[in-house]
DNA sequence: ATGGCTTATTGTATAAGA
């Protein structure tokens, strides 16, 4: 199976380039988020004209995940339990092949110390409680744009980006409980070379100048780790006229 | 220096991303 993660930054805007990826790759699975769309309005006949289904869970403006597959996605189910707060589109998960395809867009968090902070890892908790109700034996792949950067390997500069959103240490604690619970890194388990970068910012030509992050994650159970073949980041895609911060991430098992 | 782009919005400045 090929399995890719790919944040688009609007599917209005990036729908060329997202139907030209997956006609060129032929991914089993394509985990979207930041679609930014609401359910009304998602273009689905566009992935029906190249062969694909899509499952979609969006709103307007913001977040927005989409799940799209050669297979039907199975026992799909949307939305993260949080009480008292309300619902943002940010999980869709389902079965192919047997495989569990979780598909997340976990909270920016904006910077350290803030309410949005604070937001990001009551949202990691709860991902982590959602997670915790599944037999670690079972095969897993929790992937999307986790939005922190594992370790000092995973940054353009440790130094200079040191505690702040991204990289501080209670978001890298919070993510590692994922790993000790039974998730591995499937890109770190294949690829050992630092600075492999998923994110760009647009800004101060960053991408030129490779001063990047790697947040765009496939974090396997033990099931698909011992089955890994390949794991790479296509940088590609970031090349392209108007194109989205991230860029895709993939795996093949 | 918190900017520098990019996207979306009952837009024309603001919020958010990361």
């Amino acid at each position: 199976m090929i399995l890719a993660t790919w944040n688009v930054n609007s599917l209005n805007v990036r729908l060329p380039h997202v139907i030209d990826w997956l006609k060129s790759n032929q991914p089993d699975v394509l985990a979207i988020q930041e679609t930014k769309l609401a359910d009304a309005k998602f273009p689905q006949s566009a992935f029906a004209e190249i062969g694909y289904l899509v499952e979609y869970f969006g709103e307007k403006t913001y977040n927005g995940v989409a799940t799209v597959s050669k297979q039907p996605l199975l026992n799909v189910s949307r939305g993260l339990a949080q009480q008292g707060v309300p619902q943002q589109c940010r999980l869709i998960e389902g079965e192919v092949n047997g495989v569990l395809i979780m598909n997340v867009y976990i909270p920016n968090g904006q910077e350290v110390g803030s309410q949005k902070y604070d937001y990001k890892l009551s949202w990691l908790d709860h991902l982590h409680e959602h997670i915790n109700d599944f037999p670690k034996d079972k095969p897993i792949c929790l992937l999307g744009d986790f939005n922190i950067a594992p370790k000092d390997d995973d940054v353009y500069d440790p130094i200079e980006t040191r505690g702040t959103i991204m990289v501080s240490d209670v978001e890298r604690l919070s993510l590692e409980r994922f790993r000790t619970w039974g998730l591995a890194d499937a890109f770190r388990e294949l690829n050992k070379e630092p600075k492999q970068f998923s994110w760009w910012d647009y800004r101060m030509a960053a991408f030129r100048r490779n001063l990047g992050y790697r947040i765009d994650h496939i974090w396997v159970t033990e099931p698909v780790r011992a089955t890994l073949k390949r794991a790479w980041i296509d940088k590609a895609p970031r090349k392209l006229e108007r194109p989205s911060d991230h860029t895709p991430v993939v795996i093949e098992f």
